[in-house]
Parts: structure tokens; sequence; C-alpha cells
DNA sequence: TCATTAACTGAGG
DNA sequence: CCTCAGTTAATGA
């Protein structure tokens, strides 16, 4: 990946939300970032942890969990390129969740020191990042009330109408079709349930003629169906800074 | 390794 | 009585 592709998705998906003149994009687009490559399955950091830099998601995907003492394990976010998954440790020093790859992923580590002057020299780039926190606190308010409330087959589907919104901002979903590289047990986390249930709940969808879910590809067969079962009100992504 | 299915169980409405 | 969901186990891809 060229050095000016690096950072592209991280502008790209902040320009959709935030005003952003030439020179905050030259200050984002002039960060040092270390590229690394992750294999699937490998924590990034873990509770605990004290980074000293953060992680911009460049490819693949990743999310954010807890575990309990007896091994269980609640994913809290799952993470799209284009985002900085782990943002908060600018700021709060201590990990207190984990941050792990779900496929493979590319990775560019940007050191707080230079992320903080940045933040220093523009404003509106302070004020963007401020904007994306505001928006994954909104969505984990959204995965409450998925978890806490919803049935199981609306949760699944709430998922990945969430998903699908926001791939679609970096272009990642074509059609009725998109990624979704989860497994059952994964998917289970995610929703608080086990991967046998997840299964059954797949299965009522597919068997419905709402959804195909096969090798990690997702596709929505029946729009209307589809949205009446997830509950799905995209406003709590705020994808539009107008509204 | 992941997905599928059946049989059984209990909670709760 | 019905639906949802966890457990266990067997089996298939």
């Amino acid at each position: 990946m060229n050095p000016e592709a690096i950072t592209e998705s991280l502008i790209k998906r902040l320009r959709t939300t935030a005003a952003l003149d030439d020179e905050d994009i030259q200050a984002i687009r002039s960060l040092p970032v270390l590229v690394r490559q992750y294999r699937p399955d490998q924590p990034v950091v873990r509770e605990g942890d004290r980074p000293s830099e953060c992680c911009l998601l460049m490819e693949g995907f990743c999310i954010r969990a807890k575990s309990t003492s007896d091994g269980r394990r609640q994913i809290l976010s799952i993470h799209i390129p284009g985002e900085i998954p782990d943002l908060q440790s600018l700021h709060l020093h201590v990990m207190d969740h984990d941050l792990v790859t779900l496929t493979e992923c590319t990775l560019g580590f940007i050191a707080h020191t230079a992320l903080r002057n940045v933040t220093r020299r523009r404003p509106s780039v302070a004020e963007a990042l401020w904007r994306d926190t505001l928006v994954d606190a909104a969505i984990f308010r959204e995965w409450i009330v998925n978890v806490g409330q919803r049935t199981g087959v609306s949760r699944l589907a709430h998922i990945i109408m969430e998903l699908r919104e926001r791939l679609r901002v970096i272009d990642k979903v074509s059609g009725p079709e998109f990624g979704l590289p989860m497994t059952q047990e994964q998917l289970g986390e995610a929703m608080g349930i086990t991967s046998i249930h997840a299964n059954r709940i797949l299965k009522q969808l597919q068997n419905a003629g709402v959804l195909k879910f096969q090798r990690g590809r997702v596709t929505i067969l029946d729009e209307t169906k589809f949205r009446d079962a997830a509950d799905f009100d995209k406003l709590y992504l705020h994808l539009d800074p107008a509204l």
C-alpha cells in the first residue's frame, strides 16, 4: 500500500461526517503510520495494556470484546476499514477491553504523541475524532437495546443492517450483497447467545427466503421483510451531519 | 474447523 | 401449552 493510501479510508469516513479543509486533510495525511499485518483472531491490544499508539484499521475486520471470569466472551463492537477502534487509548491510558482481529488485517499504528499534536494544531480534526467517538457511543447504546430487548431474529437482522450501512460509506456493499466474515460462533458472541441458537436464527431467516449467508457473505433477498425484522432506524449512526 | 440437526431441559409468559 | 434458548451429542462439509 502506498503512503498516500494509508490514511485514505480514514479521511473518506471523516469527510462524510465532518467539515475538514485541505490543511486538515494534509495534517492527517502526513501522520507517521507504521503498517503491520495481523493474522485472524490475533489480539492487538488487551485489557490492562497501556498502549502508546492508536491503530487505524486499514483492511479487514476487528472486534472489541470483554470476557467474563468463566471465559465467556461478549463482542462489544465490530470494526471496519477506516476506523480507529482504540482511539480512546489516546486519553484513557489503560485498556478496559480487548481489541482482536476477526480476519487478516492491515493495521496502521499512529503514535499518541503525533495524533495529539495534530488534534492540537487542527481543531477540526479534533472535532471530527470527537464526533467519531460520540457515534461510537451511540452504536453501543443501540447494541445494549439489541442484546437486552430484541428477539433473536431481530438481533441478528439488526447487526447485519448496521454493518451494511457502515460498509456502504466505504464502498464495500455491492447491491444486496456484502462480506461479513464472521462465524456463527462469533455472531452468537455479538448477540449474547450460543452458536447453536445463532444457527437456528440464521436458518429461520434463510428458510423464510429473507437472507442468504454463505462463506462470509450476506445477501439480503427481501429488503422489506428484512428491515421489518431488524427494527432498524439508521438515525443513531449519524451518517448525515446535516441532520 | 465450522455448520447442522436432534433430543432434551427449563424458564417464563 | 407454547416459545425461546442452553446443553449435549452426533454428524456432515
